[in-house]
DNA sequence: GTGGTCTAGACCACC
DNA sequence: GTGGTCTAGACCACG
């Protein structure tokens, strides 16, 4: 479900908030399906119940995720893109790291370019 | 030369260790240039020394730049890329966010490929 | 446990480098097991914090330890020798300038692999 | 004669004893024979006078050479090693971290003798 | 509790 | 002048 690497740089909780997101981009996680409540997801992967709410706190914030109290947690039915420039900036800020660090280690445009399909192939095909 | 936004949540060192090479990739900064020294550039963008001093040292190991003692520091004069399994895999790892987070602003694989190639533009264009 | 010699002309947070290094060389730190933390360390060898901390930087960088945020700092659990050409002309050069300080010693070739055997010796007996 | 990398993280002056020291044990450099004037030197490996003469200074400290006033300067006609414990320390303490330092490159015992006797031999060889 | 970052100010070696 | 090291003390995010 979430891969977990306690001894990256990346925070859990942010780990877990962008686990969840890929499982729901990858569409292994429907709309409006159930998510594992605090308490399962934080024994399946052995992590602080503390940190597994706050990453499901975070998801709530961006509307990824609704808690209906006593029922569960659910993916949003609908999640409706809006404009956000802050985050739209962030993305072409972390693109721009990107290229840089890229450059350094020798990969051209095309290279890149190449990443990015692969990357997006491997989400289509789960 | 470099732009520091001290609230940003990337580290101030960080942000320095980046302007850099991008201005290196920009060909802003040329290959044996010398760069501002710690303590100019520390007055330059009221930033403590100290910090400066850590970016430096970063650069300095991804031997991007030289220090030659008693008189400064430069540009290396030749940057060989080598193969770095784990550099590549971070590369990897930050696009797989990015098209996570672009799904999420409804942007898709054409957005991407089309804001990677204005990035590439506005760098050579400078 | 780490050894630190004030006056000696290798900086502090290098012997702390060197100093669990030699720990782990030696068997008495354990792969996966926990070293002090860097407040302990610091208070244990009289050291400022910081000192210890950078050196701490290194040895992750070198991928000799693991830090888990918020748990500890941990031996790595596997360390995978890679080519690395730079340290391996270090390490000739090192053995270079050994050579050339012991010709004024008055010892030979034997003399020094007598003692690199000795070094050895010492190392796995403890 | 003296090969000066002003990169390196060896201050200049060092190197310079250093050299000098290797082109005698190697035989390029004979007993009573004469090294260039710190002047002439200076201009050979285009360094700082001042940093030439820092290291002849050095190297006179360790009765490696000889000045005669007005006549200039001259290896030691003959150099009797002496029983300096703090030296074989020294030497003692770099091979431990050579060692320490080759297992972290997957280099064993054998590894470094025979670094050792390449060393030896690429010495006498000229 | 943990480590990471930053500031301020000091000292030192090198050139 | 340069960068490198160290101390002291503060704040913060993470778990």
């Amino acid at each position: 479900m979430v891969k977990i690497d306690p001894r990256s740089s990346k925070p859990i909780y942010e780990q877990i908030v962008d686990g969840i997101k890929e499982n729901i981009v990858k569409g292994s996680l429907k709309a409006g399906e159930r998510i594992p409540s605090v308490r399962e997801l934080s024994r399946l992967i052995t992590v602080n119940p503390n940190t597994v709410s706050k990453a499901y706190s975070e998801l709530e914030r961006q509307k990824v995720i609704d808690t209906i109290s006593g029922r569960g947690t659910f993916v949003s039915a609908y999640y409706k893109p809006k404009d956000d420039e802050d985050r739209l900036l962030k993305i072409r800020s972390s693109i721009k790291d990107v290229i840089i660090e890229a450059y350094y280690l020798g990969l051209n445009k095309n290279d890149i370019v190449g990443i990015v399909n692969d990357t997006y192939k491997e989400m289509e095909g789960k």
